[in-house]
DNA sequence: ATCATTCTGTTACACTGTAACACTAGAGCG
DNA sequence: CGCTCTAGTGTTACAGTGTAACAGAATGAT
């Protein structure tokens, strides 16, 4: 059930769970880098919630011998997750998501539904090269990109519709 | 001294200071809203700033018979002020900013000098209509966008040279 | 075993943002 | 003019976000 045509809803949601901690030890194994107790369960949240958690969400869902984490606990993992390419920060939710196509990372735009609080993350190389120029034209030296486009996934569009008195 | 080739600054900084107040003004007489002296205050910082700004930043900034308002005060003066267009939250910082072309407010990609703080605002029409395509093809209601490139401005990027290695 | 490095656990603090409530200033009207 | 209604203010209090700093544990290298 809840199922719907909305790109972040297709997929089974177990396997993607599987592939990102696959990708998670592989990269790690790769870079010589550890995949610790402690990111291994942040990422483990973000990819179950499968939606931006913000950081007290995680240190509350983080079950921890029954005690909670401090924020650094969860931002040192977050940070090298992000530098990995796993999870995204989408800045205009302060929030932290799984990124469910890891390795297009740096390829998307992000649609965040205001509502129900979903993200897809939808193929935009396109775009990320037409701001790259723009900025070329200025002189600007490029770093990174924040594209997040705000409102309603189909479903919450459908169920809260915009405005009845468009007449 | 101090003037550059990079587009926001060249401009005549007490114009543009004046000129933000007056479609202010003119704004809020249209829409029969009260400029106050909250909001007013808070905008001419801002204009003055003319870099994005951190709400404890300008609760700093606010002379106000020696004491300091709470951040309720700036934040309620930024939310008006966001509403008539004239101010812009940077969400990569955290922090607000005067628009330069106030009503061009929504065709605008923002590059942001993680250096000196400067934010240009260039026009990218088309890209926000390109955003809005994406978005329609897959049934999303776009309510707004963030559209914001992150790196050195180009006097920044000549005086820390992104990486002399690269041969 | 030792040493250096990386990561963890923790304290403490600064910044960002919101809820709630009593109060004040203006606008509209008799 | 005074009355009332509303928008905006001044304030307290608190929840969430993010960083600095440091001691100690775990790991990897020799």
């Amino acid at each position: 059930m809840d199922q719907s045509s909305f790109p972040e809803r297709q997929h089974d949601h177990e396997a993607c769970i599987h592939a990102g901690m696959a990708y998670a030890e592989a990269a790690c194994a790769r870079r010589k880098q550890r995949f610790t107790a402690n990111r291994r369960s942040v990422l483990e949240l973000l990819l179950a919630g499968h939606r931006p958690l913000g950081v007290y969400e995680l240190m509350r869902q983080f079950d921890w011998k029954g005690r909670r984490p401090a924020p650094a606990q969860i931002y040192r993992a977050l940070e090298f997750l992000e530098s990995i390419g796993l999870v995204h920060r989408i800045e205009s939710c302060n929030a932290y998501l799984a990124c469910n196509r890891p390795g297009h990372h740096d390829s998307t735009v992000f649609l965040v539904c205001e509502q129900c609080k979903t993200v897809a993350e939808v193929e935009a190389k396109r775009m990320r090269n037409a701001i790259a120029d723009l900025a070329g034209q200025t002189g600007f030296e490029l770093h990174s990109q924040v594209l997040e486009a705000r409102g309603l996934c189909p479903d919450c569009a459908r169920t809260s519709p915009a405005d009845g008195t468009d007449h």
